[in-house]
DNA sequence: ATCAATGCAAAGATTTTGCATCTCG
DNA sequence: CGAGATGCAAAATCTTTGCATTGAT
């Protein structure tokens, strides 16, 4: 709901594509690449183009209505960004992206490094990689490792 | 020089590609792409396969003697792992890349996710952005933002 | 001598750009 | 109506793969 407001205050219109775009990162559990919602689009019966797809996250991305997010073993997936800030937890196996918060520990490392290394620290990205609890049970069942 | 040890004990060959591109990542400031890799290779006269620097730098991600870095407005770019924890700083303007040591407050931190999410934490990529001390005085020189 | 590693060429995949057309406001 | 957004096709990038040759151990 809230996007459609950050984006017309902005003055960007909320188109079709737009709005279908948003929908599908809505009801996405896990993070998703531009081809991936293209194809969840197709699926749905909108015939959207992949450009289109690419220009849309560009700048959801650049109004930090989305964040990315990055998996070494995947291409880069998108999510909706609720809290603002960059804090992800993706399992490694069926790359779910849940966002979790609390940056008061992060705040202490920052400052600590940039004493340190006198850097001006502006941004951060924080991404804990592991196993979600379904899979961690999908695991167990079948005996994986 | 301990790269020779780890390769050769694993049973990977000491190649002069593989010598070659570790002199540039050893000599490397920045995170630095396969392509900025193979371009430095050719300015030092070095005639290397840009398909080499591909395998090689998936080889020794693998073996975690370099470590990938993301940085949302440039490709991915890969510096030494020193350490063999994943804390970049990174540089918004030149993007240059320093580790940061200290995983304390981390491990704090992922203890809580996994209480909160139920995940298993396996791994974990921390990167902060900022301006390094170089490139603040340079904004400062010229009057920038 | 042997098997891994390289290099080339070619295929695949991903992302970007130009331009005419459409559409939100 | 008019600026902004879309879609197509095509280009530009980036990465991967197969295979013959080379080279490290």
């Amino acid at each position: 709901m809230d996007w459609k407001n950050t984006m017309t205050r902005l003055g960007y219109r909320i188109s079709e594509p737009r709005k279908k775009i948003m929908e599908v990162l809505e009801g996405a559990e896990v993070a998703l690449s531009p081809q991936q919602i293209h194809q969840q689009l197709e699926h749905k019966g909108f015939d959207i183009g992949l450009v289109s797809v690419y220009r849309t996250l560009d700048l959801l991305t650049s109004l930090e209505l989305v964040t990315v997010v990055y998996d070494p073993e995947r291409n880069p997936g998108y999510v909706l960004s609720s809290t603002g800030h960059h804090h992800h937890i993706i399992c490694q196996k069926c790359h779910k992206a849940m966002e979790f918060s609390g940056t008061d520990d992060i705040e202490e490392l920052i400052h600590r490094v940039e004493a340190e290394t006198s850097f001006q620290v502006r941004d951060h990205l924080l991404q804990l990689f592991g196993i979600c609890p379904e899979c961690l049970n999908t695991l167990n069942d079948r005996g994986d490792k």
